[in-house]
DNA sequence: ATAATTTTTTAGACCTGTCTAAAAAATTTA
DNA sequence: TAAATTTTTTAGACAGGTCTAAAAAATTAT
C-alpha cells in the first residue's frame, strides 16, 4: 500500500494532467499547498516506485500503474460524495473536505459494496464521472455557457470551479446539475449573460459562465 | 485535532481501564504490537496535552478530556461498523478493520448524520453499546453463558473475544446476538455445556462459554 | 548571446513516531 | 532482605515527510 502523501501526489498529477500534458514540481507545490524542495524529495520516491516518469527538470507523468491508482483513489472521493449528498443530505458545497479523508479508506470490497448500495452512480454531485473499479469512465464532454451564443441552449452538467462559494452562488440561482437552460441574451458590455432556468431568469457575469459547464 | 497514533494510544488506554483502573506501559505496547520504549516516547506526548495521567513507574488513567477522546472514536468506529453490516451487509466478522480506518474520519457532522441515518443504534453489531455524542451510554450489564446453572437461560448479547475466527463460529452455530439460549446441561468432565437455541441443541466448550455474554 | 529571472534541485535541518541497547526502578523469589 | 527477574525509562538512531537557504539549470528579456 501507499502513504497517504504519496496517494494524494497522484491524485493532485492526475488532476493536473488533464490540463498539461507535463506536470511541474511548481503546479505541484501550488496544489498540495507545500514547497517545491518538498516535492522534488516525493517526486523521486514515487520514481522509484516506478508510479511516474521523472527527468530531472523536465516535469512528470503518470506511468499507467501510477494512473490506476489515481483513479481508484478519485473512484473512491466520488463514490463517498455521492453517498454523502444523497444518503446524508449534505449540499453539494459542503461534502469535498470529507470525501477527501475517506477517498482513503483502504479496502476495494468496500467501495465496491457502497457503488452497488448506491445503484452505481454515474457522476458524482458535481457533475463529475465516478470511474469504475478498473478506472474506466466515458468522459462526457462538455463545454462552458459562456461558449454559447443567443438563443442556443443545453443541460447544466459540471462545474469548472468547486469552490463552496461557486457552488452556493450556483444553488442560490437555481444553477444546478440537471437543469435546461437557454440563452436570452448577451450584454455586449460585459459579455454577461441572461439566462431562461425553467420559468426564471437569471443573469451571470462572464465569469461565471465560463466556470458552468453543459453537455455537448 | 490529535494524530492517527495518538487516537489509537487513547482509544486502546480506553479499552484496557475497563479491566484494570491503571495500565501498564507493556500492556499498550502489546495492544499496540509496538514497543515499550515507544509507549513511553507517547505517554509523554498525552501527558504534556493533559490527555492522560502519567507518573513514572506507575501506570497512566485517562484525564476526562482523554476519555472524551477516546469515546468519541469508539462512538465512530461502533456506527460504522453497524452501517457496513446494516447497509452493505458484510458479516459481523468482517468489519472490524475497516471501521479501524474510518473511525479516524474526523468530521463531527458526518457522524452525527450518519447516526441519524442509522435510526441512532444503541449497540454495534457484536452488541456492544454506542455512545452518543457526549460520550455517554448506559453500559448493558452482561455475564458469561459459563457463569449459568443448568436450566438456566438468557438473551444471547455481546461477546467477550472479538476475533473473526469466534465470531465465524458463533454465526455457524446460530449463536448470534439477540438468540435466546438455555442450558440444558452441563458436563461435568470438562465443563463443556449443552445449550437449546430455539429448535436446535449446540454443544459448547467451557472456553466459548466463558467469551459469550447474555444481559444479566 | 548575454544578462536577468524563474524554476528546480541539493544540502542540511527538524518533527513525529518508531526502533534497539542499555540503564534504572520495581517486583518477585529465595 | 538480598538476589534475580521483570518492567519501565533513557539514550541514540532511523525513516517519512516537511522546511529554509543556497546552488544549478532552464527560460525569458534585452
Amino acid at each position: 500500500m501507499n502513504t497517504l502523501a504519496e496517494e494524494n501526489y497522484l491524485k493532485s498529477i492526475y488532476h493536473l494532467s488533464l490540463n498539461d500534458v507535463t506536470v511541474s514540481t511548481n503546479q505541484i507545490a501550488a496544489a498540495l499547498s507545500t514547497k517545491a524542495a518538498s516535492v522534488t524529495d516525493m517526486l523521486k520516491k514515487l520514481a522509484d516506485k516506478e508510479l511516474i516518469n521523472y527527468e530531472k527538470y523536465q516535469g512528470v507523468t503518470l506511468t499507467p500503474a501510477g494512473e490506476k491508482i489515481a483513479l481508484h483513489i478519485i473512484r473512491k472521493h466520488r463514490l463517498w460524495e455521492y453517498f454523502l449528498v444523497e444518503k446524508l443530505n449534505f449540499k453539494w458545497d459542503e461534502v469535498h473536505e470529507m470525501a477527501e479523508e475517506m477517498e482513503h479508506i483502504s479496502s476495494v470490497e468496500l467501495i465496491d459494496r457502497l457503488d452497488k448500495f448506491m445503484d452505481h452512480p454515474k457522476h458524482d454531485p458535481h457533475g463529475d464521472p465516478i470511474p469504475d473499479r478498473d478506472g474506466n469512465f466515458k468522459k462526457h464532454e462538455l463545454k462552458p455557457i459562456a461558449s454559447l451564443n443567443v438563443n442556443e441552449s443545453g443541460i447544466i452538467s459540471g462545474v469548472r470551479d468547486h469552490s463552496p462559494a461557486f457552488l452556493q452562488y450556483l444553488e442560490k440561482q437555481q444553477l444546478t446539475i440537471g437543469k435546461k437552460i437557454a440563452v436570452t441574451d448577451i450584454i455586449e458590455y460585459d459579455n454577461s449573460m441572461i439566462l431562461q432556468v425553467e420559468n426564471t431568469t437569471t443573469h451571470i457575469s462572464r465569469e461565471v459562465a465560463k466556470n458552468l459547464l453543459i453537455a455537448i
